[in-house]
Parts: C-alpha cells; structure tokens; sequence
DNA sequence: CACAATTACTACGACAGGTAAAGTACTTTT
DNA sequence: AAAAGTACTTTACCTGTCGTAGTAATTGTG
C-alpha cells in the first residue's frame, strides 16, 4: 500500500488533474482516484474534503452548486486559470523529485 | 526547488540509503544528501535531527559516540537489520508512488 | 589576534496536512 | 423495514517539518 506521507505532497495536485477533465464532485472524483489508480490509492474522505477547501482558499478552484432536484445537494468544483498553472509546476516539480528520490533509491529485484 | 512536503514521506528513506554505505553522523549526512541531488534538495537541520531520533526509536538505526579527542562530540549512526528491511520496503513502495503518481501528471513540455 | 565562518549538534514552539470518529441527509436495493 | 450507497460536514488529534535560538569547539581571514 501506498503510505499517506508519501503522496500527501500530490493530493492537490492528483484532484486538479481529474479536474482538468471538467466540472466534478467530491464522491465522483474519490472513485475516479481509486479507478485510475486500480485500488493503489484511495484518498481518505477528509482529506479529500480538507484539499477541496485548501484548494479554493488558494483560488486554484471554484465551488458552485449543482441543480439537482432530489437527492443531497453536490458542490461542484472547477479548475480556474490559477489552478491550472499550479497543477503545472507541480507537474515540473515532479519530474525532479522523481530525479531526486530515485538517486537515494536501490533495485532489489535482481 | 522541491518542496517539503513532497519528499516529506521519503526523508528517512534518504537517510538509511546513506548509512548503508556505512557510518555516518548528521553533518555529514547532511552534506552527503545535498551533494547527491546536486543542490537539488537539502534537508534542514531540525528534520534529520528530528529524524534520528524517530528512526533510533523505530529500532532502524543505532547511535554510539565517536572518540574525537578534540572538537565537539560526534554521534554516530549504523543502520540495523531492521533498518535495512524498512529500507527495501520503501524502495518498493517507491517504485508503486512512482506509477501512481504519474497517472496525473501531464507532460507539458510539448 | 580578533572575528567570522564552519562544524556539530539540542531545545522549543508553531503550523500544515492527514485522519479517525461521528453525525447528517437523502436514495436505491434487498 | 433494513442495509447499503451517495454526498457530504464537524471536531479533535497526531505526525513531521521548520523557524528561531542557543551551545560548543575548530578553522580560516583580515
């Protein structure tokens, strides 16, 4: 399993992606990360929450309510111009931790 | 830069990776860490000091007194067995972070 | 020779992000 | 009628990082 301490500096990142994708909810978005990630990882759902509201604090997304007539109203989030530059650097950031981790990293597959 | 919170998870990780290749005390350490990401990532003193200590608790490493006749006293660390089994699992578990992370990022530089 | 810089730590307190636990509320399936 | 699924919210706690500051010795510089 993948600890939480690990990808706690991509959970922002992992939800801007999925939102890059179009308008979405929390509920949909927590399925779509355990989809994605074939059951790798399933983003607890306080987390997920706390990152939505970390997430528009910083104007990286912006909530809106859906007009669904039944059923428990959804907050729908969407990406804004911000958000998708930060989703950016966090992309380029990445590739270099990548680079980094993997010089500290040995194969014991062998 | 990278940030902390990115490679807060793979701080400890780091520091066994290190010690395999024998004893070694924090300053030392340290140096070695920004030496072998080229600058790249260099780790506070409060955090790997901090992160002796946990991985001494954890039973990963050990720590003895080195017998400096002058200078300020250093501490010393091995890694133990214990140490390099956790070590190995990270290694694996980085390997699975790394797949799964990369199914949300986009490569921009196109 | 004085002072700064470097080496080698330790202590304290603040803060951010993740999480368990519990609760609310409505719909669909059994 | 009960259980399971959808869709959240609130609270309180824990862990790891980090800013700040202090201690103590050695080495380099003007």
């Amino acid at each position: 399993m993948i600890s939480s301490d690990v990808i706690r500096g991509y959970n922002d990142t992992i939800i801007l992606y999925l939102l890059l994708e179009g308008e979405s909810y929390g509920y949909e978005i927590s399925k779509n990360i355990k989809e994605l990630s074939e059951e790798k990882y399933i983003m607890k759902e306080t987390t997920l929450y706390s990152a939505f509201n970390r997430l528009e604090a910083n104007g990286f997304i912006e909530s809106f309510f859906g007009d669904e007539t039944f059923g428990k109203r959804r907050t729908y989030y969407r990406i804004t111009p911000t958000g998708l530059a930060y989703y950016k650097e966090k992309c380029e950031e990445w590739e270099l931790t990548k680079d980094v981790i993997n010089r500290f990293i040995k194969e014991w597959n062998v």
